[in-house]
DNA sequence: ATTTTGCATTTTGAATTCAAAATACAAAAT
DNA sequence: ATTTTGTATTTTGAATTCAAAATGCAAAAT
């Protein structure tokens, strides 16, 4: 039997919260108020935040309250480059792992975007995700699929839209889906790890601007 | 003003316990009990624990109670994985941002050990430690380091004491010092995943001898 | 003898309560 | 006018309480 606890259904409700602003980073999380707002007693509310303090969603200042995690700069670079080399490790895995119908599948993703010359961003940002999250479960490591932190740093950089043009990264794609093909866990990596830290150079010169404006 | 609070003094004391087999792995933890026992009520005790379970420490079974994480052999192949590549991507990192004196540091904390016939296992099973923990900090990225899960998993593995003499590792760590004096971050971070990969392969070799006993 | 059922006890989930700390604000002093 | 001080209010930290669920156990039924 699944139990769904309600400290998850609120988690969750409080995670979109902070992915569509809703909630804003550097906000102040005011128990009481938004606890009732959601319905739930402060407990259930305090531990859900506790959950999300983990993944270095929200803050803790002890005494001050809980705030919506403002993001540095640094910190965003940073949770990239662990994103680029765990990813570079799931396809690693997966090269060994994979099997022809999942190969089918990460190419279904995106076939619908070849040749095809006005492409839907929305709709191309969700395969995306897809793609890297499935690779991760291929890969096999469950570590690594828990760490939301990976996740998180995803869709926070999606929120902006796109780092990098669909044509780009759809090529990108292709080539780790060939390397898995041919079972070459060494090219997938080095491939996952550069397709991911180009993105991570994308967003350093884009930050760079709006620091600077 | 740093707060030094309730929720964190107990975090560190179950942190230890579980470590120190006062808590065994699988056993239930009763809050009204055990908070009892260490002076506090459930609400703090219970915070604790939460940050525990996203260590992956311990966990939580809805409806059923909380309880210490009985780490199995894949997951500990997974985290093991997860330290290698993550503390690799610290290694490259260290090599640009390392100066002479923390070099000297990271050499002294082995010095002792060259040449000596008799080495104290447990002296070397912390410098080894700090060795690692202070190539994170070097290597400044502060999401590495807030992985607790990677030192959670090295205090895991040396708890059975060291998985490879030191004789051994002395060397690899003289290798990894020296691609950074050579501020070569492409070898420092193959010599660190190699040198982790390796403890790896000798957990895997020995966990398979104790499950077949 | 073994399984099933029902009751008592334990234990968790969640709300509430109470105290301590932080914040906001107004009044007084310089 | 500006700063300081004191007080009221808010908000968090932690304990307690209460209800719902799970567990253990004994008695009854097969």
């Amino acid at each position: 039997m699944e139990h769904i606890g309600l400290v998850d259904s609120i988690y969750l409700k409080i995670k979109q919260m902070i992915f569509n602003q809703e909630l804003k980073p550097g906000q102040k999380l005011l128990q009481e108020k938004l606890s009732a707002e959601l319905g739930v007693s402060r407990s259930p509310f305090l531990k859900a935040l506790q959950k999300l303090e983990g993944e270095f969603l929200v803050e803790n200042l002890p005494r001050r309250g809980m705030y919506v995690k403002v993001m540095s700069r640094q910190e965003i670079i940073d949770t990239f480059q662990c994103r680029s080399v765990l990813e570079g490790l799931s396809a690693r895995l997966a090269a060994s792992n994979i099997d022809s119908k999942e190969i089918a599948e990460l190419e279904n993703l995106f076939t619908e975007f070849v040749d095809q010359n006005k492409i839907d961003e929305k709709e191309y940002a969700k395969r995306d995700r897809s793609f890297h999250k499935r690779l991760m479960d291929i890969g096999g490591n469950k570590i690594v699929r828990k760490l939301e932190l990976i996740n998180n740093i995803h869709l926070q950089a999606f929120q902006v839209g796109l780092l990098k043009p669909p044509t780009e990264t759809l090529t990108e794609h292709f080539a780790i889906i060939n390397a898995l093909k041919a079972k070459d866990g060494q090219q997938a990596e080095r491939l996952m790890r550069e397709h991911i830290e180009s993105s991570l150079e994308v967003y350093k010169s884009q930050s760079l601007l709006i620091e600077s404006a």
